[in-house]
Order: structure tokens, then C-alpha cells, then sequence
DNA sequence: GTTTCGGTTCTTTTT
DNA sequence: GAACCGAAAC
């Protein structure tokens, strides 16, 4: 079969997708509403390229936002050229910059073995820089100013400008912000390392200033192909720019209504103005939705009718009647685990699994009472986690470890392994840093010895377990054999380090395991530590829980992309969804509130038969006191008919100030 | 001076 | 659960 393999295009395709999928040379916007076959146009788009215009596989670039994304649509695409499609170019932004830097930093003054930093490191820089300048009391927390550089670094602004919007009131201090923003990029320098937002940014500085290198990129790549555009920021969309050059051959796939990272610096901007900075582009709208029954699609396209500017998008469905949404008002956050329970039970009665069930909501705490309730009544979940595999301490203690023993100035990797040990904290270890003259080798007996040497007393016992698997492992040429190292260190100190320091030491041993085993499939460290950093999520296939029939919790930004059979959405009340902090925070109001309602557009697109939505009134805080909630301004747009509804007895009761709008 | 420990507080969204 | 603060212990 293979090189000989069709695909009946025309009869796989609908009428709207096979323009997309066939379309000549030069720009094209494709606005694909929800649901309606984006990612399967952008696949077929691969294999059409590949099977019928004989278009060799690397001169293809695929940007996607997750690296999730980029995996199945390879797969997909792989399965449909029915052969390898390795050769092109496929992954997330941050991924792409980053392989264009690590072959050609030195051009613009850039070392090519650069660390990268994740956010975790960050926040230990700034709150670092932040406490030497004494400005602990007078600035915002670190991941806040954080926030703020990078919205300056991705929207390509002054950060003055950036910090002037964030804080109108002028309550910080935007000189100190400035001064410890300047320490941090000082830092990064002798760090040697790059954060994720540097990794965007240098990508676009090397194809602006070395012009044969991008001149050579813009003829290999002619053809670009961009999935989810509506959340690319300007650096994102500079770096598309740059690599398709004039000849313009891109392909933006997004829809503008699902536009909801605009505070990492994403523009609805970009997507509504393609046309006119791709003078010549076609436009094609994809409208038919082939997921949801047409009462959820009427809800969603009556929430989404109370934003203005966007492209007009009307969702058709290709699909029968089934049933109205449900919206169910209840008292509190435990009566609505409660009703959510007995709802997950009908659906049971109706022939869903539980895999077929999502609970999307705004923010990862909204789920306390739920997890809860779920446990008492012995329902399996999984979270798709809020806490990221390889931002969790003892993977990242592992990594530390691999990045100490590869490169001999990476201080914080250093640093997080001396503090591991007993009797070593933040000061000890960077004593001993800067005793070792800002570099450690571990190549190097010498130094190792002196290492040892500068320990405190209690702490030198462990560190000998340590060096021993080094000594066994690490060849005098710096070259090593990380797994096994990694697999000794463990066995003779860390495993003791985690029984010691957690309670669910075994879940953090299996996970380093794990990782231990993952480590084989690379061919060097260097290429594993490149990929770790920038592999958030285990966002693998559902690993843990893939066999087992699980009910699925998870934010609605990492619902962005998927489906489920039956969705519930919870915490539908004004603060939670819209979430008071995103409306408080963002200058404009407007835009806020639309982001907002975007958001909500997402949620309700995912369900496929039955959505349920749950409206709380009230929510206890923390020192026993009760905060009322109105619900939802998204729910309350909700034309009446559309939905069917019912209030708890109990909702009644719950806050007598609270009054429904129906 | 540093580390450690225990108690308290509060959770946006992510590469 | 983890980040922060203050106080005790090294």
C-alpha cells in the first residue's frame, strides 16, 4: 500500500473543508467554528501537500499550541499518508524557535547550549532580585511581575506601558519593577539561559538580523501551517511572518470566538486583520458542526451573540434533537457535587460511561467540594492536573540533577540539588557556588572533592552517595550514561530524600521511575532536557487513566480542543465564571468580559449530546463566613427557552438576599 | 547566621 | 498542596 496509498478527498471532505484542504499557493484564512473539522482539515491540508502535490516533508512547518496537538495531528496525518510524516516540521511555537536557535544562537551573540528556564526558576530570579534590592514590600509577588514581563515580552511593549495598564493606580513602583526586571535579564545572561518567553523572542531577533539564515528558512519552508492563529501573540505572529517571507504561502486555522489567552498576550487582532497584512488572502468560514445536537449549539450561538466584532460564524448542526441543556441552581459548592453526582447517575441510567463525562470549570480551585464528593461516592476521576509533571518537585529534583552533571554553570540546577541535602538551605549552597568559582565540573574529581570539603559536616555522608554514582557514571570527557546515573543516585539517596520529606513518597518514586524509563527513548541528555523544559503536561495519552472509566475534571483552557459526550459545567456564578480577578485585572472592561464569554462559548462547544450547567448561590470562605453569588451573566443571557431549568429547594433558602433573574 | 518546622492562607488561565 | 511567615533549633 504504501506510496501507492489514496484518499478519496472528495468524499472524506465536505464542500467547505476540501476548498481548505485543496486550495492553491499564497494566504489563506480558514475560520473554522467549533467543531466543525479544523484539525482534520489541517491533517487531510498535510497529506494533500504530501500525497498529491508531491511536496517534500520538510519544507512543511506545523505550529500548534500544544505539544499534544502537534502529536496527534502527526499521527493523524501518518496514518492517513499511510507512512512517516517525521519530516515536517510540527510542534508548538516555543518548539520551533527554539530548534531554529539551537543550530544558529551564535549569529546573534547567543550561545546554542543555553538552558531554558521554567517558570519555577523564574519566580526564584525575581524573587531573588527582588529581595537584594530590598523592594520586597513596595512591589507585586514575583509571578505577578512575571506576568508583567512577559506580557511586555510577547506583546513586543515597553514594560513602562505594560505595567501603566496593569496598574493604573499606580500602587507599585514602576522604577523598582524596572530595576529588578533589569537584574532578571542580567541574570538570565550569566545563567546562560533563556525563559519561554526569551525563546519566542530571540527566534524572531535571529530571523530579523541574520537575513541568509532567514532567507534559507523562507525557501525551505513554502509551505506554513498555522492551527489555533486566534490565540497567536504578536511575537508568535512575527515568527510566521518571518518564516513564510513573501511569498505568504501560510494557512491560519482558527476561529476568532474561541480566542481566550489574550493575558499571554494573544490579540483577536490578528486574526480579525489577516487579510489585510496577507494582502490577496482567501477567506473560508467552516460552519458545519458535526459534534453537538442543536440545542446545545443554539446555546451556544445565543452566548455568544452578545460579543461584537468578530467574523459572523452561524454553528449548523449536521446532527437530530436530543435534549436541552440543563441549568440547575443549587445552594453551595457541596450541593452541587451533590446534584452533579445524581446528574453523572442518570446519564449512567441513559448508557453514558464515565468516560464520556468532562466537568469544565474556570479555575482549578473551583473543584475542592467536587473531588470530594466524588471520592465518598466512589466515582473514579482524574484531574487533568493543574500541577504539571515536570514542574513537580521531585521531577524537577531529578532533572536538576542530569543539568548539574551536563552543564558547569548552571547555578540553579546546582543549587537545587546541594539544597537537597540535610543542612544545606539557599545560603549554604550558593556559599558553596560562589567558593567553587561560579562553575562546578563535575567531570572534574578535583572539584568535587572541594565540593565535598565546603559541605556542612551532616551533609557530607549524603553527598557521597551522590558522588559515587557520579564517580561510576561520568567519564573523565564529560560524557555519561544519565539513566543509569540517575537510576543509582536514586536508589542510594533520593528515594530515602522523598520518604522523608512526603507522605506519598511511592506516587513521587514511580513518577521519577518513570521518567527514568522515558529518559531511554532519547538519544542524548542535551535532548531530553531540551525536551523536558518545554513538556508541561504529561499531556500524553491520558497514561495513568487510559484503561479505567473515569469522569474527566479539567479547566476549560485545557478543554480547548476536545470533546465529550456529556459536559457539566460548574461554578457558573458572577466571580467564579467570569472570574472576578480576569475582569478586575484587564484595563478594559470590554475585553475582559468578552474573553469571559469566549470562554463560556468554549465550554458549552464541547458537549456533544448533554450539557449540564450548575449555578451555585453562595460559597463559604475560609474563617466561616458565606459569600453570595448571583449567577452567571453567561447563564443569564441564556434565552429561556432553550435551556431547561431547575432550583434546589435548598437554593432558596440559601442566601435570602439572592435573587434569580428568571 | 542559617536551617527547619509548624501553622496559616489562598488558590486563573499555560508554553 | 504549596507558599509564606515567625519562632525554635542547630
Amino acid at each position: 500500500m504504501r506510496g501507492l496509498h489514496r484518499i478519496d478527498f472528495e468524499k472524506e471532505l465536505n464542500e467547505q473543508q476540501l476548498a481548505a484542504v485543496r486550495a492553491g499557493d499564497g494566504p489563506l484564512l480558514v475560520l473554522a467554528a467549533a467543531g466543525t473539522g479544523k484539525t482534520r482539515t489541517l491533517v487531510y491540508r498535510v497529506a494533500w501537500l504530501v500525497l498529491e502535490c508531491g511536496v517534500p516533508q520538510e519544507q512543511i512547518l506545523l505550529a500548534t499550541f500544544t505539544n499534544k496537538a502537534a502529536r496527534e495531528m502527526l499521527e493523524r496525518a501518518a496514518a492517513l499518508v499511510g507512512g512517516n510524516v517525521g519530516g515536517v516540521w510540527a510542534g508548538t511555537f516555543h518548539h520551533i524557535a527554539n530548534r531554529l536557535l539551537r543550530r544558529n544562537a551564535r549569529l546573534i551573540g547567543l550561545p546554542n547550549d543555553f538552558t531554558i528556564l521554567d517558570r519555577d526558576d523564574s519566580v526564584r530570579l525575581v524573587k531573588q532580585a527582588r529581595k537584594e534590592r530590598r523592594l520586597d514590600d513596595v512591589t507585586p509577588q514575583p509571578h505577578v511581575l512575571l506576568g508583567w514581563f512577559g506580557l511586555a515580552a510577547n506583546r513586543c511593549q515597553p514594560l513602562e506601558n505594560v505595567i501603566l495598564s496593569a496598574d493604573p493606580d499606580k500602587t507599585a513602583d514602576p522604577e523598582g519593577i524596572i530595576a529588578i526586571h533589569h537584574d532578571y535579564v542580567k541574570q538570565k545572561q550569566t545563567l546562560n539561559a533563556l525563559d519561554f518567553d526569551d525563546l519566542l523572542a530571540q527566534g524572531v531577533r535571529l530571523l530579523s538580523e541574520a537575513e541568509d539564515i532567514r532567507l534559507r528558512y523562507q525557501r525551505q519552508f513554502r509551505y506554513v501551517l498555522v492551527d489555533e492563529y486566534q490565540d497567536t501573540n504578536p511575537v508568535q505572529c512575527r515568527l510566521i511572518d518571518l518564516l513564510s517571507g513573501p511569498a505568504g504561502n501560510v494557512m491560519a486555522v482558527g476561529d476568532d470566538f474561541q480566542c481566550i489567552y489574550s493575558w499571554r498576550g494573544a490579540d483577536v487582532r490578528h486574526i480579525m486583520s489577516f487579510p489585510e497584512r496577507y494582502p490577496g488572502a482567501t477567506v473560508l468560514k467552516l460552519e458545519i458542526n458535526y459534534r453537538s445536537v442543536p440545542e446545545v449549539l443554539d446555546v451556544a450561538n445565543a452566548c455568544i451573540k452578545c460579543n461584537s466584532n468578530q467574523f459572523s460564524k452561524q454553528l449548523r448542526s449536521t446532527r437530530e434533537n436530543y435534549r436541552k441543556p440543563r441549568v440547575c441552581v443549587c445552594a453551595d459548592g457541596w450541593e452541587q457535587a451533590e446534584l452533579l453526582i445524581e446528574h453523572v447517575h442518570r446519564l449512567r441510567r441513559d448508557g453514558y460511561c464515565l468516560r464520556d463525562m468532562a466537568v469544565l470549570y474556570r479555575a482549578h480551585f473551583h473543584t475542592i467540594e467536587l473531588e470530594r464528593s466524588l471520592t465518598t461516592a466512589r466515582l473514579p476521576y482524574v484531574v487533568l492536573s493543574g500541577v504539571r509533571f515536570y514542574e513537580q518537585a521531585h521531577t524537577k529534583d531529578s532533572v536538576a540533577l542530569l543539568r548539574m552533571l551536563v552543564s558547569a554553570t548552571d547555578r540553579l540546577a546546582f543549587c537545587r540539588v546541594l539544597e537537597l541535602l540535610p543542612r544545606v538551605g539557599e545560603k549554604t549552597a550558593l556559599k558553596i557556588w560562589q567558593r567553587l568559582g561560579d562553575s562546578f565540573v563535575a567531570a572534574d574529581p578535583a572539584q568535587r572533592a572541594k565540593l565535598k570539603s565546603l559541605l556542612p559536616v551532616g551533609a557530607r555522608a549524603h553527598w557521597s552517595d551522590i558522588d559515587a554514582a557520579i564517580e561510576r557514571h561520568l567519564n573523565a570527557d564529560g560524557t555519561l550514561d544519565g539513566g543509569a546515573l540517575l537510576q543509582e543516585v536514586v536508589r542510594d539517596f533520593y528515594e530515602a530524600h522523598l520518604v522523608r520529606t512526603y507522605d506519598n513518597s511511592r506516587e513521587r518514586l514511580n513518577d521519577v521511575t518513570a521518567m527514568i524509563d522515558d529518559f531511554a527513548r532519547f538519544e542524548s541528555i542535551d535532548s531530553f532536557l531540551n525536551d523536558v523544559a518545554l513538556m508541561s503536561n504529561i499531556d500524553g495519552e491520558d497514561s495513568g487513566s487510559g484503561g479505567g472509566d473515569s469522569i474527566k475534571l479539567c479547566t476549560v483552557h485545557q478543554a480547548k480542543g476536545l470533546e465529550w459526550p456529556a459536559v457539566m459545567m460548574i461554578w457558573l456564578s458572577e466571580g467564579m465564571f467570569p472570574s472576578q480577578r480576569s475582569l478586575n485585572e484587564t484595563s478594559d472592561f470590554e475585553d475582559s468580559d468578552a474573553e469571559e464569554r469566549r470562554l463560556f462559548y468554549v465550554s458549552v462547544t464541547r458537549a456533544k449530546d448533554d450539557l449540564a450547567m450548575f449555578v451555585p448561590l453562595s460559597r463559604k470562605k475560609h474563617d466561616g463566613g458565606v459569600i453570595p453569588y448571583t449567577p452567571s451573566r453567561f447563564v443569564s443571557e441564556i434565552p429561556r427557552r432553550l435551556v431547561n431549568h431547575t432550583a434546589s429547594p435548598a437554593a432558596a433558602y440559601a442566601v435570602p438576599g439572592a435573587r434569580m433573574r428568571w
